[in-house]
DNA sequence: CTAACCTGTGGGGTATACCCCACAGTCAAG
DNA sequence: CTTGACTGTGGGGTATACCCCACAGGTTAG
């Protein structure tokens, strides 16, 4: 499979594909074409293209999941090693959900009382003010 | 208060100040020196930091911020206009603690099963395959 | 008065995640 | 055989959010 095609099935920018080869997220084989060679992606592409996406949904950067899904998907790592690098982002996003949720419990109570804002001792307290 | 006292109080860099302010974050009167001017910070100026670093919390861009800050501030918004911006952040921030539960489901199931990561047909109907 | 420490500006560089363009070879259809 | 669609590389630019350095003037302690 050519880039092109890739990039079409995938929804992505032949750059957006050749920038994730470049961080090694993804793999081609040089497919010889009389003086050059062009990038050949096999099925597992589109399978490495959706993991990538779903891993952005979570927000990790790029070269941070390059390790995982290279282990992941070259039948490097056990099944065991996958759980635990799931829970592992199990336990980040749900750091993260608290995060959002005292800030949404913030932003509640700023509603209740909009009155100057962010000036009070609540901030102290919530190590918004710096002092 | 010289940006050496704002940085320091802020734990921010000098640099991280004057970027800020450059982006319309801060304000400063000049104080003159002789031939040249210091910025020089009054009071409100550690509340806008701390607006700021809670907006940072909520990932929000700096040039997002800039306008909602500034209008906080002044005084030329009314309560309910803060009221209504709380109210959109609370909005946006249910929004993203919505789509990380989400992907927490999708870790979870995939825990239970991490036989071939991301290849089933869950991926598909979760628009996590492309095809 | 000198040293140390403060400040300003300007310009450079980092990292992330791309986009866009030009130039040039490849290949298939007409 | 020409044209168009595809590909590669290289280099430039965008946006965000800063950091770091040099050079130069200002201020303060001894």
């Amino acid at each position: 499979m050519l880039i092109g095609e890739v990039a079409k099935r995938a929804g992505l920018s032949k750059d957006t594909i050749r920038h994730y080869e470049a961080l090694g997220l993804l793999h081609s084989s040089p497919k010889r074409a009389g003086t050059r060679e062009y990038r050949d992606y096999d099925n597992t592409t589109l399978e490495r293209l959706s993991m990538i996406a779903f891993a952005k949904r979570m927000q990790i950067p790029l070269r941070t999941m390059v390790d995982p899904i290279n282990r992941a998907l070259s039948n490097k790592s056990t099944a065991s090693e996958r759980t635990a690098f799931a829970q592992q982002c199990i336990a980040d996003v749900e750091a993260r959900i608290a995060e959002l949720q005292m800030i949404r419990d913030e932003l509640i109570e700023f509603a209740k009382h909009p009155v100057k804002p962010h000036a009070d001792a609540r901030m102290k307290e919530l190590g918004l003010w710096i002092e």
